[in-house]
DNA sequence: AATCCGATTGGAAACGTTTCCAACTCCGCC
DNA sequence: GGCGGAGTTGGAAACGTTTCCAATCGGATT
């Protein structure tokens, strides 16, 4: 804790050489085998190992990417941010954590704060986006990855996904069951997801042959929310099928389908979002449309790194399709 | 993005004065107001903010905080991180997240690696210690908390749980339930949870008057080796109680319960440990140990402030007091 | 035997910041 | 009117690294 770290230089005075052909022997190229021996003898002596900052600041490179979302807490989140390490580590970039709060204001203000040049780029799933908010991304010194909405016009690299899609995908799924009365339990509409899933149910609600369609919205995409937003869409009753737009949103449904002495899936088939592992463990398994959250978040950490090793590279684009995941919660795979 | 960004010494010769006089009037003290108004507005013109790597390297210190574990997918993990985020980054401190791999090899690797400082402190929950490990720990360069055991003796702070007692609660929580038939579902016992929640079972199976006492070792803490090792404790037959080591090993249980057409808590009350998000909404909402993983993440981010303003400050030691949280499982408040 | 070329080495600058120290100005006081 | 001191300012060094450039040293070729 108390001693001192070794530097470079006092590495290159043990073993009598310059400076500059430590350096070279240690990390670059052009030194002599004897003397790649000599310096590699006295910086095991000392317990040398170079200094990142140091290193960072001639090099104009952190070796850091910053992830930032809302909630680090959301399970999605959790596997974008695991599936981030595991491609950006081996590369010898450390992972970042930060949170974007959940304004587009306060967001845009992180996207700034690259300014001061702690990473050599940003990963950023804003849960809302303004104007602002984008300019600041296409101004930002270092690349920055979004994922969520797809904005190839802007030239900002992007992995989105299909998730209005999804929620097609999923109300289809219910009606080639039989489920004709289908009622939609979303989050905010005011989020980049919320409205995005609510421009597919609405898509999809016009294209199937239902008696009858209803829907509410929940306070946020949490547990809690949704069991009371759906005790408010089954009250209006006559449902059969219940679409949740998250994961965490179908379990507080399933829930309230339960409280009023009713079961999943026989009297009322529930679909979630996100595939989740808490949905996969839930009894009933939880049918879910996985929108992908590893794949989005590897496919980001790859584009990520290409853009640092070359930032003049061209944005992309990505899209990584919804797939629905048929389990117990619609009478599906036991 | 291509944009290269302003230097403090440009801010200074915009401004018509000296580099020390801008630095002072940006950050220090000692500048006259005439002077601060002046350096602001030449700051603002070129969008100046301060390079963090340079400022990194004059002050010997990054700002920068190290959280490490097995596995950043976790929900106990994930927990501790959103608190430790919570508490450094007002402070203006960014978490690093890293992983320590599954041995207690790989583990000192990673504290080992301090020795580039990139960040100001680590704080780590190793899945396995050993030694070398502790020592590892003493030498580092910079402020080291443990979240895990507690390690008094050695000089080195830490925050721990009596997870040992915890299990202890579980126990005595069913046999004052009436439970005489008691299974434990432990994980492997060569890992500091495992073992510890082994000396705890041990110590309590002796106290209780339990008319049948059995256990199994699930491969690893998971909802598929807890099903497993379940179905093998469930198999040998007789029992109306299982302790399980983690939450997800718990839901594991809870799944080999049913498969035998039996249910909880009616037939075998389950309790779980962690107290997790995925325990609380499940169906029936499980009776868990609380270990307390947010409070510990704030100790631990607590102290390592201090120690960060102050490396010489004595090393401390923390114990959270597990918590048994009652619920459904056990037949407890619906 | 003189020259050239490649391989290796060392000196020095540069990255962007903060802060020590000396110099300067201006004021009040003796 | 000179002197001391408080208040500001600028010059320069320092943090630890990499790399450009010039210099040196062999050995091989003419």
């Amino acid at each position: 804790m108390t001693s001192t770290r070794a530097t470079l230089l006092q590495v290159a005075e043990r073993a009598g050489v310059s400076l500059a052909s430590t350096s070279r022997a240690l990390h670059g190229s052009g030194a002599s085998p004897a003397m790649v021996e000599r310096v590699r003898a006295a910086a095991a002596e000392l317990g040398y190992s170079a200094d990142a900052i140091g290193r960072s600041l001639r090099l104009k490179k952190t070796f850091q990417v910053a992830f930032a979302v809302a909630d680090i807490g959301n399970p999605v989140y959790v596997e974008m941010m695991r599936a981030i390490h595991e491609v950006l580590a081996p590369h010898g970039y450390r992972v970042v954590v930060m949170s974007t709060g959940d304004t587009a204001t306060s967001t845009t203000e992180l996207v700034r704060s690259l300014n001061s040049g702690f990473v050599d780029g940003m990963i950023v799933s804003p849960l809302r986006t303004d104007d602002r908010l984008i300019r600041e991304i296409q101004q930002a010194p270092v690349p920055v990855v979004v994922i969520g909405r797809a904005l190839d016009d802007r030239g900002i690299s992007s992995v989105s996904t299909d998730s209005a899609g999804g929620i097609g995908a999923a109300v289809r799924h219910l009606h080639a069951l039989g489920r004709r009365r289908v009622g939609f339990l979303n989050g905010p509409l005011d989020t980049t997801p919320g409205a995005a899933r609510q421009r597919g149910f609405d898509a999809v609600a016009g294209e199937i042959a239902a008696e009858r369609v209803d829907q509410e919205v929940a306070g946020d995409f949490t547990v809690t929310a949704g069991l009371e937003a759906a005790r408010r869409l089954l009250a209006r009753g006559g449902l059969d099928a219940l679409v949740a737009a998250n994961d965490l949103l179908a379990i507080g449904a399933i829930r309230a389908v339960r409280e009023l002495g009713r079961s999943v899936p026989e009297d009322v088939a529930v679909t979630g979002m996100d595939d989740t592992e808490l949905g996969r463990v839930f009894q009933p398994s939880l049918t879910s449309v996985s929108l992908g959250s590893t794949e989005r978040g590897r496919a980001a950490a790859r584009i990520m790194l290409q853009l640092a090793d070359d930032p003049d590279h061209a944005a992309q684009q990505i899209t990584v399709g919804p797939e629905l995941m048929v389990r117990e919660s619609t009478g599906g795979a036991r």
